[in-house]
DNA sequence: CGTGTTTGACCCGCGC
DNA sequence: GCGCGGGTCAAACACG
C-alpha cells in the first residue's frame, strides 16, 4: 500500500507537436529537445548589472519558474514567477516570464519543461487542462500556458501531488523546502553506469557522495554534490521515477555559489567515462547493485531509446523549421551565435575538455537553432545561453528530452548544466 | 596525486 | 521517547 501521493510529481508532457497520446509504452519514449533557438534575453535591462552577480541569471534554466506559491491547477493563479532564464512557452504555449516577449520564447527548448512549484498541490489529474497556470496579475503579461494539443503524454494520471509536508507519502525534510524538481527521461544507455544507473550530464561537475535506497521505490536515490566548488552547497538528488522508471526525478537543492565552470575539474566528467574494462576482474570490485536492477533498467532504457529514435527524427525536422526561421547572420558557420565565439568562450574550454562529449553536439546542434535573441556581444546573453541546464546531455540521444516537470518552492537557483558523465 | 564512486554508519527530522 | 527513514559523512577503493 505505497501511497504515492508525496512523490516526485512525474509529470511529462511531451512536446512533440503531434498532439498523441503515447500508451503506456510510450512513456519510454523521449524526445528530442535541443538548446533553445532564442537564447533568453535575460532581460536585465543592464547587462552590467548582473555583471557582479553571474548566477543572476543561471537560476532554474532549465524551468520554467513558477514561483514558489505557484499552483498548478486549473484555477489558482500563479504568482509572479521568479525570473527564470529560461521560462519559455514555446510549442508549449505561454510563459509567464518577465521581460520576455511570447515570440522570444518560441522554440525554446525549455517549452518542454514544465515547473512545477513545490507547494502545488497537483490534486487534480493531471490533464493538459490542468496544466494551465493563469497568470498572476504583477507585472507578467503571459500566462502559463500548456496547449493541450501539444501536450502529448501526461503521466501520473492520478492525483499528482508535489512535495508538500502534508503528504504523508513522504517525508519532506528541511533541505527539501527550497528544491527544484524536474523530471527528464532517462539518458540512452551510453551515459549509464554499468550498473544501470543513468547519469544526465550538465555542465557542473557533481560528485556522488551517497546513495540511498527510499522506500517504496525500486530504485535508489543518488545524491550529488557540486564538485566544481569547493564551498558549492549545491546538491542534487537523482533517482527514477516510481511511476515511469524511463525517468528520471532530479531535484536540485541550494545554489551553485560559483560562476560556471570554465573547466570542469580534471577528471570529472572525463575520468571514468569510459567503461572500465576492470570491472569484472578487479580483485575487490565494488559491489555492484543487483544483477536484477540492471536488467530492469537497462532494458527499460533500450526500450526507452527505441522510442527516441522516431521521436527524435520528428524533433529534427521540428528543428529545422526553427532554424529557417533564425537570422543566419547572427550565427557564423559553427551554428553558435557569434556571442558565444568570444575568447573566453565556455564552449572553447569544453571543447578542450571532451571534444566528442554529447555536451558539443549539443552546443553545435542545439544552438545552432537558437540564440539568435541576443545576438550581439552582450555578456548576458552569453551567460544565459550558456546555462546549463539545457545541457542535459542525452548522450548517443539526443533525442531524449521532451519534457520536464520540475517543481519548486522557492526559488532556488540551481543551475543546471552538464554533468560529468563518468562510469564507474 | 587528485578526482571520482561506493557503501556502511551515523545524524536528525518527523510521526506516532 | 522511540522508531523509521531520509540525508550526510567518511573510509576504502578505483581510475588516469
Amino acid at each position: 500500500m505505497e501511497n504515492y501521493h508525496g512523490d516526485l510529481a512525474d509529470i511529462v508532457v511531451r512536446a512533440t507537436g503531434s498532439g498523441t497520446v503515447g500508451d503506456g509504452h510510450d512513456t519510454a519514449a523521449v524526445t528530442e529537445w535541443q538548446f533553445p533557438t532564442n537564447p533568453i534575453n535575460f532581460s536585465s535591462s543592464d547587462p552590467s548589472e548582473d555583471f557582479g552577480h553571474p548566477f543572476a541569471h543561471l537560476r532554474d534554466p532549465l524551468l520554467l519558474d513558477i514561483d514558489n506559491t505557484t499552483t498548478i491547477t486549473t484555477t489558482t493563479p500563479a504568482p509572479a514567477p521568479a525570473v527564470s532564464g529560461f521560462g519559455t512557452a514555446g510549442s508549449l504555449g505561454l510563459i509567464d516570464h518577465k521581460n520576455i516577449e511570447a515570440d522570444e520564447m518560441k522554440h525554446n527548448i525549455f517549452s518542454r519543461m514544465l515547473q512545477i512549484s513545490p507547494n502545488a498541490k497537483l490534486t487534480a489529474p493531471c490533464s493538459p487542462s490542468s496544466m494551465l497556470v493563469p497568470s498572476s496579475n504583477h507585472h507578467h503579461n503571459h500566462s502559463l500556458m500548456i496547449s493541450s494539443n501539444i501536450i502529448s503524454k501526461v503521466e501520473s494520471t492520478a492525483s499528482l501531488q508535489i512535495s508538500s509536508p502534508r503528504n504523508t507519502g513522504i517525508k519532506r525534510r528541511k533541505s527539501q523546502a527550497n528544491n527544484k524538481v524536474v523530471c527528464i527521461p532517462a539518458p540512452a544507455p551510453a551515459n549509464s553506469r554499468p550498473s544501470g544507473e543513468v547519469v544526465p550530464s550538465d555542465l557542473w561537475a557533481w560528485r556522488k557522495y551517497g546513495q540511498k535506497p527510499i522506500k517504496g521505490s525500486p530504485y535508489p536515490r543518488g545524491y550529488y554534490r557540486c564538485s566544481s566548488s569547493k564551498g558549492c552547497s549545491a546538491r542534487k538528488q537523482v533517482e527514477r521515477s516510481r511511476t515511469d522508471p524511463n525517468m528520471l526525478v532530479i531535484t536540485y537543492t541550494s545554489e551553485h555559489n560559483h560562476p560556471w565552470p570554465t573547466q570542469r575539474n580534471a577528471l570529472a566528467g572525463s575520468t571514468r567515462t569510459h567503461q572500465p574494462t576492470k570491472n569484472n576482474t578487479t580483485k575487490n570490485s565494488q559491489p555492484q547493485k543487483p544483477k536484477e536492477e540492471q536488467k530492469e533498467i537497462t532494458s527499460t532504457t533500450d526500450q526507452n531509446t527505441n522510442k527516441a529514435v522516431k521521436e527524435e527524427e520528428m524533433d529534427q525536422e521540428f528543428d529545422h523549421n526553427h532554424l529557417d526561421q533564425m537570422d543566419d547572420a547572427e550565427f557564423d558557420h559553427k551554428g553558435l551565435p557569434q556571442s558565444y565565439n568570444s575568447e573566453d568562450s565556455f564552449f572553447a574550454d569544453l571543447g578542450e575538455i571532451e571534444s566528442t562529449d554529447p555536451l558539443e553536439l549539443l552546443f553545435t546542434q542545439g544552438f545552432s537553432g537558437g540564440g539568435g535573441g541576443g545576438g550581439g556581444d552582450d555578456r548576458d546573453d552569453n551567460k544565459i545561453s550558456l546555462d546549463p541546464f539545457s545541457f542535459y546531455d542525452w548522450v548517443g540521444n539526443t533525442s531524449s528530452t521532451s519534457t520536464i516537470a520540475t517543481t519548486t518552492t522557492t526559488t532556488t537557483t540551481t543551475s543546471y548544466g552538464p554533468e560529468a558523465k563518468r562510469d564507474s
